[in-house]
DNA sequence: GGAATCCTTTACCATTTGGTAAGTGACCAC
DNA sequence: GTGGTCACTTACCAAATGGTAAAGGATTCC
């Protein structure tokens, strides 16, 4: 609900509504809202973090690698939309929850960067910015599945089809960005 | 700040607070908060559409003219990322919200999957499915303007250097998916 | 059986929120 | 100058919201 309605737009009644428990019952087992809020910006982080992790683990750094995790985030992100919706989230709230939520995923960020980074050193993957390729994929990513106005707009419904065809496009866009044989995209 | 901390988060109080009156002045000149949020969205759709419009005016159908549209949403977004914001807030609203959004803003989409689709069918673009190069194109635009938090991950921020960095990378990536000289991305 | 702990509930409460009603001053027509 | 409209304010209000306090019920331990 967090992620869907926004943590202003949901009330602690709305929430234990649809637990079937009275309100009492949620600040009994969590100090306040803002105490839940931490709690489950915290499981959503360290979801993320671990699938990441658990998918960079499957191969040695290379193209592989990196399909194995445009693989596993797009998965998280269809399977999960919430969580990518929690992300968002996390920019309209305190500097405090910006800082905790960004120190856990910093390094899961770190690493890819450098990754890419010495991939392009040796020419692995084609030289460019590695922020820039990840925000894209960022964007894709979660552009996708958080925004069912800009699908229905376009005509379409995330099914698994459309599933397929999205991740399509987020690992042809890494492989045109990376793939040391195509041209630089620059004119 | 119905587009910063969203519709929820925001109260008549805070608004009129910020603007240095009453909330009632508020309710003077609006029915309700929900009446200034129609008004509110239907002013922002509007000149995003009109952007969009006056830009595929400036030249023919065809690269040119996926140049010149692209190029000046990514401005707009720039410039008015609350803009942005308020599209990704419409999805948390009530359904009405989202039709009466979308009716304005669904003729500019057709008209720019037709024309997609007829460069395709001409020849001038490479063929593949139209809604996956708006949609990602849009998740590209969006994404990247309306999440700071995903910027300073990745150690950026949004000053004039890192937007034409992006802009780049989106019109990249318009050219590699349009451009018939380059392979189909389909491994 | 009784005490204690755990979980949940019913009662409340202060504050905030969207909204109404009734004024008040400025400006304008005549 | 006087009546009327406009823009805005003060004065309220009912409902919702986050949160506290206290009171059951289970379950477990002895």
């Amino acid at each position: 609900m967090f992620a869907e309605r926004g943590v202003a737009g949901t009330s602690l009644d709305d929430l234990a509504a649809q637990l079937g428990v009275t309100k009492q019952t949620i600040l009994y087992h969590f100090k306040s809202k803002n105490g839940l809020l931490v709690e489950v910006l915290g499981l959503a982080a360290a979801e993320l973090v671990a699938t990441l992790e658990e998918a960079a683990a499957v191969s040695q750094p290379g193209r592989a690698q990196v399909d194995e995790i445009a693989r596993a985030a797009f998965a998280l992100a269809v399977r999960r939309p919430d969580l990518v919706g929690l992300l968002r989230e996390v920019s309209r709230l305190d500097q405090a929850h910006v800082t905790s939520v960004l120190a856990v995923l910093q390094p899961v960020v770190d690493d890819a960067l450098s990754a890419l980074s010495s991939g392009m050193d040796s020419g692995i993957f084609r030289r460019s910015d590695p922020r820039l390729i990840l925000l894209s994929t960022y964007s894709l990513v979660t552009g996708v599945v958080a925004d069912p106005v800009a699908l229905t707009a376009v005509g379409m419904q995330l099914d698994v089809r459309a599933a397929v065809q999205l991740r399509s496009a987020v690992l042809d866009f890494l492989h045109t960005s990376l793939d040391p044989l195509h041209e630089t995209g620059t004119h």
